[in-house]
DNA sequence: TATTGTTATACTCTATAACTATA
DNA sequence: TATAGTTATAGAGTATAACAATA
């Protein structure tokens, strides 16, 4: 109900946005949402699931299912953590550390077109805005 | 790509929005869709599915379903287009004007409750951000 | 008892394709 | 041939609940 009874358009946008960054990462075997947990790890270091679940605001076994999909590509590796034998510590492996700039620079064309009707201050904002608003509800 | 690799955070800022939505309309039956569909045929007057369709960018087996709903509701009724016996035109009922109000009313309070955690000044801009990007894509 | 990760499953939303009846 | 509406179905995405291992 963001606004008003346009939420609709709202989804819609989310959802055409989503699809327009996974085309765009194809040729890298990545999706929005496997380089959003590579962000992650690539900001926070290596973590375990539990903890990219809570800082992603991802389901635990939503996490699980993403992490499978990185290690498949060689983009990260589970470990063992020491001290706790439930936990797996997930690290960034070389290939997934090269493949950041690479998915950043691809996301970025694309979403310069079509951001393009927000300047970057503005675009900046928005993020902040709905990071925070994610982030209240969870 | 909206918001980079937090692209997710927006399919899930719009899931969420949409379910409050939907469980603040329901004491009327019905979902911010429906809302969406009705207040269309309220700014438009009665039209066709395949314009409500084009107006409200549905795909049109997603019309069927919506409009199916809403006239099971009484909200709105399908006559016979005069011309063109393939067509039906979609207008609404007096339940479904009465209803619209009402709808908005709910959707106004609930959309001040959830994005109470964005301080006013916040809210206005998030809204004004959103709305100029769904604008400029559809 | 609680927590980490896992698996299987169910659910929602949307799009696609095939069908009918008209044009 | 093309279009309006319908139906059935498939697909993507996510959440839920039950489970094993461990704390």
């Amino acid at each position: 109900m963001l606004f008003g009874s346009a939420d609709f358009l709202l989804n819609k946008s989310a959802r055409r946005s989503r699809e327009r960054l996974d085309r765009a990462l194809e040729p890298l075997g990545l999706t929005g949402k496997l380089l959003y947990v590579l962000e992650i790890l690539g900001a926070e270091g290596a973590r375990t699931q539990h903890e990219i679940g809570s800082l992603g605001c991802i389901d635990r076994s939503s996490a699980v299912v993403f992490i499978d999909a990185l290690e498949a590509l060689g983009m990260v590796e589970r470990r063992q953590k020491p001290g706790d034998r439930r936990a797996h510590v997930v690290a960034l492996t070389e290939k997934g550390r090269l493949a950041l700039p690479k998915a950043r620079a691809l996301e970025a064309k694309v979403r310069r077109e079509y951001l393009a009707c927000l300047e970057p201050g503005d675009q900046r904002t928005l993020v902040a805005l709905l990071t925070r608003l994610v982030q209240a509800h969870n």
